[in-house]
DNA sequence: ACCTATTTATAATG
DNA sequence: TCATTATAAATAGGT
């Protein structure tokens, strides 16, 4: 909508690619502040921008929006909780023992129900041993979900230590490169280019 | 756009708020699309509609664009508040699920105490044991290894991602201020001296 | 779901 | 960056 029709490709003049980039994403942030109002209905956006500044619209909460998001995902996959945020992990682990949970219930409700009086002691028995399992169940469940806590916890842990000590090499290594320079004048400053890409 | 100007207020027909919502929803998540390639940024949408059902979409990883906003949020205010806010909803739902364990126990008490004259009185009162004892070992394992461990590692892990994020953030610095010695000559290097002590 | 009158967004331009 | 305007695109209301 303009004087040209868009092709949807990259644009590849940096002046013309950055104005529409402003533009749009004010389209994009309004358009999502009407839906959320019109249709109230919780909405999230998040954009960075080609030099890395973040715009962002949520209609409620954004973090309780990409919460909800996880515990979708959660559902909708439980296999593929693998190597993802820890986050995400706890919170389809809940979702998993919130059901187990449920169900159990559900067969309590049952049991407490008109029928308890109609059943012979072979069925009692049997309900027992049903709840029990499904006690049991639960139990396990919470085991494996405190243990894989703490391991995606020490993981991760792991992974940012790693991190730190790589950023602290490459910081110490642009110290001792502006050193050099300072040292030896400027001529070191294209190595410094190669230790920086 | 539309033969009626639109109010900007929560649409109270329900068949027009549906069918509203979906032509605004896929209106949003088109220019989400034209936005990311036309213009090469990162971004994602997270919209869940009335009934509960998620759309959305994302120029990359939806996980790996709401890492990004994680970090960029912790730059912008170091106070790190942001992030206590997804702990405090799984917070809450752990409390949820303890409420849920809770309810359990006290049915299964009360029936029990019930059917103890109308069934074998021995299986009961050992069932109501075995749950009970069963129940609490979860709930003093897990009050004790939740809250002191992963409390531990979870600070610990946001002390280092805090300090990931200075350090990028340095980095970031230097490559600015080389870049401006490319540019300007190298009349910026006390400046340089200034911002690595 | 499809149509189309209208409104809205925005590309080009100054 | 800001305002204007011609035009493309989105969509409200209707079928």
């Amino acid at each position: 909508m303009g004087r040209g029709k868009v092709t949807l490709e990259r644009i590849e003049n940096t002046t013309n690619r950055q104005v529409t980039f402003s533009k749009r994403k004010n389209g994009i942030l309004k358009k999502a502040y009407e839906l959320s109002v019109l249709c109230d209905v919780e909405i999230a956006v998040l954009i960075f921008s080609p030099t890395g500044k973040l715009y962002q619209y949520a209609s409620g909460d954004v973090d309780q929006t990409i919460a909800r998001y996880w515990s979708e995902v959660a559902l909708l996959n439980p296999n593929k909780q693998s190597s993802k945020s820890v986050e995400r992990i706890l919170k389809g682990q809940m979702e998993e023992l919130e059901r187990s949970a449920q169900s159990l219930e559900e067969r309590l409700r049952h049991l407490a129900g008109e029928d308890i009086f109609t059943l012979g002691l072979k069925e009692l028995k049997k309900l027992e041993r049903q709840l029990k399992s499904g006690v049991e169940r639960i139990r396990s469940k919470k085991r494996r979900v405190v243990s894989e806590q703490l391991n995606h916890l020490k993981s991760r842990q792991r992974d940012l230590q790693e991190e730190n000590t790589q950023l602290q090499k490459r910081l110490q290594e642009l110290r001792d490169a502006e050193m050099n320079w300072s040292i030896m004048g400027f001529h070191a400053l294209p190595a410094f280019h190669q230790r920086l890409s």
